[in-house]
DNA sequence: GAATATAGTTGCACATTGCCACTATTTGTG
DNA sequence: CACAAATAGTGGCAATGTGCAACTATATTC
């Protein structure tokens, strides 16, 4: 029989604000680094989940309140000394959200975090650099928007994520030809100028290069 | 206190054989699944491994007696149903070697597998996936390969492992441009016909696109 | 020394991308 | 009601990158 170990999920919930990726965080309510910022995460139940993600859900529902349109696996941190009480493996996650949807969540801008408890600023740096390299072959940053955007917004955001400039005559090509997109017809939305036209995401928008 | 959870490392020993992906596969000696085909894995001891991939490397180590050139974390594979002992996790890691190095084992096509112990076919599968979409824009073949090897030589195993044909002149210009091979100045392959240079991965030379 | 087999390079047609100018549709203003 | 302003959306071309094939280079064999 092997000694015990400790088996949770952390996560990394990330969204746009302010015109970069910022995380939320949560004062530890005990020990171990209790008063401390750490991300939202908790023990796995083994009576109650399914499987770790659905771990990484129900803490996102106990403590956040919400259920993210997008969530995945990012990877295991573990070792003897990440945490303090023996032991112990954290099955991190990745999931995104649009930032109006939870106004009373605390953010903090991913590249540059407080001082975290654990090992959570590796994971956070981690996620973000995933969602990065991701942005550039995939639909990704369309989960830090609402179920419907124009492709000006889009444009905006993948700008801001990728934090380069986009042109967007090559931008709007490469949607169209990676189409994972889908015209909602009659949609528009209208500002104080010409109205665009509205999209929303195809089923199976993400494309996993990793698994 | 949460119910216990079995925590486990698997690694899925990838090699190339006969032109294509072989995977290492052991009959398990006791239960669960006694007798049947699974991957070389075992439980994370805490006293001893330092993290998940050390643990990874002692089970390489103590059942394959082997270090292989490449490893990396694969993604975790989670459960009530997985393992009939209880609710586990089991860490999966890839690993890459070439197939002279280790007679002794058994090696099955990743592909055309036969009937594996819990869910192995499903990480066996994953493996295999990661590895080809990851070839397709990194070093990762070359570990596939002894440690010096000609463009040729690199040229076949890439092939092999993407499944298409290369064209010489467009791989070698991309080998160039990703910079991740150095000439060994002298050393030349002889074959029958003209001798070819011998070159070896620089360090670093696989990029991770996802963590 | 000519045939042959593999190593390695060069040049060009074709596809892809980055860039910029152009048109289109709305609101606001005299 | 024309026209300026602002954003949406398209089209075209130069520059860059890729696929393909012919070419040169260097070894062995007979």
């Amino acid at each position: 029989m092997p000694a015990q170990v400790i088996v949770t999920v952390d996560v990394v919930l990330l969204t746009l604000k302010d015109e970069r990726l910022q995380v939320a965080l949560m004062k530890r309510p005990q020990d171990p680094f209790k008063g401390e910022l750490a991300l939202p995460g908790g023990y796995v139940h083994a009576e109650d989940d399914a499987d770790v993600a659905a771990a990484a859900y129900r803490v996102l529902r106990d403590k956040m309140k919400l259920r993210p349109p997008y969530l995945e696996q990012l990877g295991s941190f573990s070792g003897a000394r990440r945490d303090p009480r023996g032991w112990s493996i954290s099955v991190c996650h990745l999931a995104l959200v649009t930032p109006d949807v939870i106004a009373d969540t605390h953010w903090f801008p991913a590249d540059k975090l407080p001082r975290l408890a654990f090992d959570h600023a590796s994971l956070v740096a981690a996620a973000a650099t995933r969602v990065r390299n991701k942005s550039s072959y995939s639909a990704l940053p369309a989960y830090l928007l609402p179920e419907t955007f124009t492709l000006s917004e889009l444009q905006t955001i993948y700008s801001q994520v990728l934090g380069e400039a986009l042109e967007k005559s090559s931008f709007r090509r490469k949607l169209r030809d990676l189409d994972f997109l889908e015209e909602i017809p009659g949609a528009f939305k209208g500002g104080k100028q010409r109205p665009a036209q509205l999209y929303r995401l195809k089923g199976m928008a993400v494309f996993d290069r990793t698994i």
